[in-house]
DNA sequence: TTTCCCAAAAGTGTATACAAAATTGTATTT
DNA sequence: AAATACAATTTTGTATACACTTTTGGGAAA
């Protein structure tokens, strides 16, 4: 099961759905994804199966598949289950995280702080990789998977919270203020930094899709 | 996407998963599949391609896929998961809960038991039925998914808790604890029956697994 | 007897042809 | 002009053949 291939074309086209390029409601075509990847149906297929699966396309037979789009009631409702499960994963960090994993988490805020000032093509997903990384150290791979998950799905619904000004500094910040979080083992102020973000990406969503306009 | 036919397959393997006809570790070859439900491997590889997704196989390339298996910590750390998410779903089918789907619930309960008392084919199935519409209940479609995906996780390690004495009569008192929990809107005492049903289940997976060898 | 190599078999990966459904476009009728 | 029926086109669903990889089994060499 599962060719190189499939998941070479599955993640291309994630990634064209998180960063936007497809958009909710839009069409994927197999012919069209056959002439731009050079691969046969059969793959395509494959592919599109495994997008169907983590819900960032939706599929009705004899009609093909679309990008998944979000109402606002699913927003809230995503959101509302990502605080509570970032809580919890809160916690289970605070509690098990090794120092080697602080490390690798220092590290990697400096290089998200240089993509992110830098604004490089890769700042989103070195932004995506942070906080993964954070909930990678609760040591519950299932807890995880689902709070990956629902990222994930909250993401389809792009939108760009890194133009408004200061934003990119303030998250800068706010990394370092996890990081020092964990360190010092406070809790509460970890489930509040948590939140907060949580909170400010849940209203830009919620801000833009008020803009756009129902069909 | 999904023909008929590849989502009957996925439901019929699905059940042989759940119901122990395919035990953990097991590899499902795709010709014998073929030659059971007489379609093409295409069907199959679909079908086979939703069971990964949902986690009830695990498939490698060039090599097949095979019945997924749980290590104790898995069992541990879903169970740990699904209690937290249970108790959050609890406060909101609290809250959420219309006396419609109260009704709907007592209806449903009464079939469970009597499926229970006449130990019939699908006693099993109709007891996951009623946690299900508990759950829905919440009215948070993600909390709901997540926590179904996680108790079907966990439903690959078959046992037969149900077998032991007193078990089906006490689970016939629990539902009718919960329901009334819930038109009560006694949050602590829901909270309390549904982990102590989640423990029971859970302590009898670890049971099981500690009998059986590891290879 | 044991080890190693290689050929046969088993099984999965990929491409493609054909079938079936949905959609689109067009001509006909009103 | 609007509505309808129907043919042509587009697109998805399914079967199957061929390609590639892994596993198996048997014989030759040590």
């Amino acid at each position: 099961m599962s060719s190189i291939n499939s998941i070479r074309i599955f993640k291309e086209i994630e990634g064209d759905i998180l960063s936007g390029c497809f958009k909710p409601r839009e069409r994927l075509v197999e012919m069209d994804l056959i002439s731009r990847f050079g691969v046969s149906r059969t793959v395509i297929r494959e592919a599109l199966k495994s997008l169907e699966a983590r819900g960032l396309v939706r599929a009705t037979p004899y009609r093909g598949v679309v990008v998944a789009d979000l109402t606002t009631e699913e927003i809230e409702e995503i959101y509302f289950v990502r605080t509570e499960l970032e809580k919890i994963a809160a916690k289970l960090v605070i509690e098990h995280i090794t120092s080697k994993e602080i490390q690798e988490l220092k590290r990697l805020s400096k290089e998200v702080a240089r993509h992110l000032r830098e604004k490089t093509h890769q700042m989103i997903e070195k932004d995506s990789e942070f906080h993964r990384m954070i909930f990678k150290a609760c040591h519950n791979s299932y807890l995880y998977e689902v709070i990956d998950y629902l990222r994930t799905k909250a993401h389809i619904v792009r939108f760009n919270a890194w133009s408004l000004p200061r934003r990119i500094e303030q998250s800068i910040v706010e990394h370092r203020e996890m990081i020092q979080a964990i360190e010092d083992k406070n809790l509460s102020q970890l489930e509040k930094l948590i939140v907060k973000h949580l909170t400010i990406s849940k209203n830009s969503y919620l801000t833009q899709l008020k803009g756009s306009v129902a069909i």
